[in-house]
DNA sequence: TCGGTAAACTTGCATATGCAACTATATCAA
DNA sequence: TTGATATAGTTGCATATGCAAGTTTACCGA
């Protein structure tokens, strides 16, 4: 029996399946998950001196820029301050450079060849962490998960779209 | 097409049904998720003045309390010095308590009557937030992702019991 | 051209998170 | 008893995260 109380019977699922209601915090259970699956990709990805999120980052600015942090933050679904701030250690270790864009406003962000390189040896690392967490996890189940979460964010995204335009 | 590299087909998945090979990376995708879903519980409980991980913490403490911090950690899947800030919060406005334990060494935590209280009237915005989602993503979408965050869950901690005892 | 509004970032504030190192106790073996 | 070791927590350090407010610059209508 979990500590956080059952949500008690879904309505409104439609077609005639059993409701079978979700028992416990899908929020708790996300984040226990997510701390879990962190540690597992930044014990893989330590050797290059990042962590999984500073991984990700890089890859993204590597495989989308040089753009906008604006842009960035959008397609990495961070909060522009954020994303200001997690810029900082990659900054700081010449991994990346933002510069001010045509419109005096902006910041464009863009790789350096010394995180082009990181990036490189980085990735290797990440994909064998990915191997290793599909041998644990079973290939199936991965893709399963990744299904789920993938329809799960956009039906978030759309929610959030309807109400904060 | 996701930023991030595909993992590239998996192996050793046994049953010889499709690999299947999930794509994009699964700390990612758990990670945006999760912002997300945190979000959506936070707008909810927000009334009350806790976030949705003290509500977590809040929620533990009441049910399984008085109990050891290290037990509490453990309950949590939380590491020890984390637990301990987080307490923080909670302590400062009077919502939990921690004393010493028998053995001088320990701590032990328990809610108090206020924490108590807060926690019957966060525990109805916990459900009003629970039931939200439920109708968001549809109740069989969310019971087959507690299913498979359990399955996950579960099968790491395995694996991290082996690793480093 | 001037005032109002919107857009793009940055900062202040508060929390969340974990590893490594440190302190205080407890335990156990010689 | 005493020294070695293990346990329970806390602290230092670095990052991750988001909301609200502030700053700068662009844009638009009268």
């Amino acid at each position: 029996m979990s500590v956080l109380q059952d949500a008690g019977p879904g309505v409104g699922d439609g077609a005639g399946a059993a409701p079978t209601a979700p028992r416990g915090c899908t929020n708790l259970k996300l984040r226990q998950l997510g701390r879990r699956i962190s540690r597992h990709y930044d014990a893989h990805v330590a050797p290059t001196g990042l962590r999984n999120t500073q991984y990700a980052l890089l890859s993204h600015v590597v495989k989308l820029g040089p753009l906008r942090l604006r842009a960035l933050a959008d397609a990495m679904q961070l909060d522009a301050s954020t994303l200001t701030r997690n810029l900082q250690p990659l900054i700081e270790r010449g991994l990346v450079e933002v510069q001010v864009g045509d419109d005096a406003r902006s910041r464009v962000v863009h790789a350096t060849l010394a995180g082009l390189a990181l990036r490189d040896e980085a990735q290797r690392a990440w994909k064998r962490a990915q191997l290793a967490l599909n041998a644990r996890l079973g290939v199936q189940r991965v893709a399963a998960l990744h299904q789920l979460i993938d329809e799960c964010s956009a039906l978030l995204a759309d929610d959030e779209a309807d109400a904060g335009g």
